[in-house]
DNA sequence: GCCGTTTTCGGCCCGACTGTTTTCAGTCG
């Protein structure tokens, strides 16, 4: 942004959603409170500045914004604020909405302890708490007083998110534990933002059918790993477990199933805007199902909610897109990358590097996946700390790759390698080296810290280089660690589409890179993508899952996923097996 | 404050748990 004090998009988010809070902490219509949370995640996800959109005089055209609002983001695009905001924030500390971080704290909560107790901020809180001046207070009894202390304590203590794949993991054990002691679980899965596949999480949301849900919730919260119940009833238990992590199981008898999925999963907005359908339709929709005159229509499988509604279904982590229901609507919701599009993997290691599988036990793993062929993508020699390999080794893994394929086939080994880009730009090994391998995938891994210019130069290198096919995790970031390089990723997006490179989505959890948007970015750019494991032993070949989640959120096309081709095709679309500009 | 397959006015998602003012408000997912 070239001007001082200028407001991006999520800064004007963050004004409104700050009104929101005061204006609900003054006791202000929540429908009018809702109108600003609304306009507010209108202005998240927005594709362009919202400064851009207000230039051409389209504030009005976005969702959930009127000749009010519009206003309002006219002054504050002028002037850092507006009328109502400035007024709010002079009656009301903006500490005080800080509480409503807090669990059981909600609007009137928090005006109750402003008001009566001076309370401005979290520390004023934890200071009233420990002087014991919460208990007198008409309309908040002790009961009430404790829920605050314990939601101020778990809030400090398990304010982070977990990676998807640590989430996931553990999700998945929870629910082996859980069926060990409650047999009587007919259905059970993750829901909420694991099975939306964000790349972090921050509670586990369970779905799960039986005839007896009571007897499930008691299992669940008789679990050891349990270590505070935060509330039960006799179909949901919401608890925090010994490790700091929350999580929520929701039981129903099996009819409703469809239902209770659909609405543990959200998102939130996808939730409550099919919730209106429902209403428009003169019922409700919960989830038991949709509820109209006293007669209940449940739902078995969730495709049946979206087909009761006239929708497609829609994956998972398709729903955090407003978009998705209007297309699914109208029957035109794009198809996008599924698990079963997937032929190959393209990105994966053996004990001829740091993996620890051989070539075969990872050509098996690959051939039961129903995968048809596997690019073996060692490290090279650069990378020493992972044994890698030069052209001698090399040479002696394609004889082990050939003998590999004599046994296994049809299935088809192809060898590449994983090529470091050296600090300097210059790739890790010679041309002749690498003519002589299937496939290459090149990598960045060390002098992320590098300038962005420089850095980006390297990428670039890769890219153009005519024996290169793919740049691997192109970012090198790490989810919940180091935030990757600073590329300039648009001049990377337009060099790998005019080149013909495939950029790739590393499917390893804790990379996710390209990440969701990026993907997305990339696609729109032009760009090919590649969907691969970067397995280091046969079991990860299955976090290309992960991988088809990112590629979902991203709305990627089976067709720009370059390892959905058969075999023949794959090799046809090499740049060595092409002639190309360099 | 927004918005339109009931509506330009009168609606705005649903159900459950907790504690307590014991009939329901506050909070949450």
């Amino acid at each position: 942004m070239a001007e001082q004090g200028q407001i991006d998009n999520r800064g004007a988010a963050g004004a409104f959603r700050r009104l929101a809070d005061l204006l609900e902490i003054r006791g202000e219509s929540l429908y009018r409170v809702a109108a600003y949370r609304r306009a507010a995640e209108s202005f998240d996800r927005l594709a362009e500045p919202i400064t851009a959109v207000r230039a051409r005089g389209e504030l009005e055209d976005i969702p959930g914004v009127g000749t009010a609002i519009a206003r309002k983001v006219e002054d504050l695009l002028d002037s850092g604020s507006f009328d109502l905001l400035r007024e709010v924030e002079a009656e009301i500390p903006p500490g005080v909405a800080a509480l409503l971080s807090v669990p059981d704290i909600g609007p009137k909560r928090a005006r109750l302890l402003y008001r009566e107790l001076g309370v401005e901020s979290l520390e004023d809180l934890r200071e009233a708490l420990d002087q014991g001046r919460l208990d007198p207070i008409p309309g908040l009894g002790a009961g009430a007083a404790r829920r605050i202390a314990e939601g101020l304590n778990s809030l400090q203590a398990t304010d982070e998110r977990l990676p998807l794949g640590v989430a996931h993991a553990r999700g998945l054990a929870l629910i082996a534990r859980l069926r060990e002691r409650a047999p009587g679980i007919r259905r059970i899965e993750l829901a909420g933002s694991v099975r939306r596949h964000r790349e972090t999480v921050g509670d586990l949301d369970i779905a799960a059918a039986a005839d007896d849900p009571a007897a499930v919730v008691e299992a669940f919260a008789t679990l050891p790993e349990v270590a505070n119940i935060e509330l039960r009833g006799p179909n949901r238990c919401r608890l925090v477990l010994v490790d700091g992590f929350p999580a929520d199981l929701w039981v129903l008898p099996e009819r409703h199933w469809g239902s209770l999925l659909f609405h543990l999963t959200g998102d939130k907005h996808h939730d409550i805007r099919v919730r209106e359908m429902a209403v428009a339709r003169g019922g409700r929709l919960s989830e038991y199902g949709f509820s109209a005159g006293g007669d209940l229509t449940p739902f078995a499988e969730e495709e049946d909610v979206y087909a009761f509604f006239g929708l497609q279904p829609i994956p998972p982590p398709m729903r955090e897109d407003p978009a998705a229901l209007d297309l699914a609507g109208r029957g035109a919701l794009p198809e996008v990358l599924e698990v079963e599009h997937l032929r190959a993997d393209l990105h994966l290691h053996t004990d001829w590097s740091d993996g620890k599988g051989t070539v075969r036990e990872m050509a098996l793993a690959a051939r039961a996946r129903g995968y048809s062929y596997i690019a073996v993508t060692d490290h090279s020699r650069g990378l020493a700390v992972a044994n890698g390999l030069g052209p001698e080794r090399l040479r002696e893994q394609r004889a082990e790759i050939d003998a590999v394929n004599a046994e296994l086939a049809p299935f088809r080994v192809l060898q590449g390698i994983e090529l470091e880009v050296r600090g300097d730009g210059r790739l890790d090994l010679d041309d002749d080296t690498l003519a002589a391998l299937d496939l290459v995938v090149a990598a960045v891994h060390s002098g992320l810290r590098q300038g962005r210019e420089r850095v980006t130069e390297r990428a670039l290198a890769a890219i153009r280089h005519p024996l290169v096919d793919v740049l691997a995790h192109p970012t090198g970031r790490i989810v919940g660690g180091r935030a990757g390089g600073d590329f300039d990723l648009v001049a990377l997006y337009a060099e790998a589409a005019r080149t013909g490179t495939a950029l790739e989505i590393d499917a390893d959890p804790a990379r996710l890179d390209l990440r969701d948007v990026h993907a997305r970015a990339a696609v729109a750019a032009g760009c090919t993508l590649t969907v691969d494991s970067d397995a280091h032993v046969p079991g990860g070949l299955a976090n290309a899952s992960f991988g088809v989640g990112v590629a979902q959120r991203a709305w990627v096309p089976p067709d720009r996923v370059l390892n959905t081709l058969p075999l023949d095709a794959l090799l046809g679309r090499l740049k060595r097996n092409r002639s190309l500009p360099s």
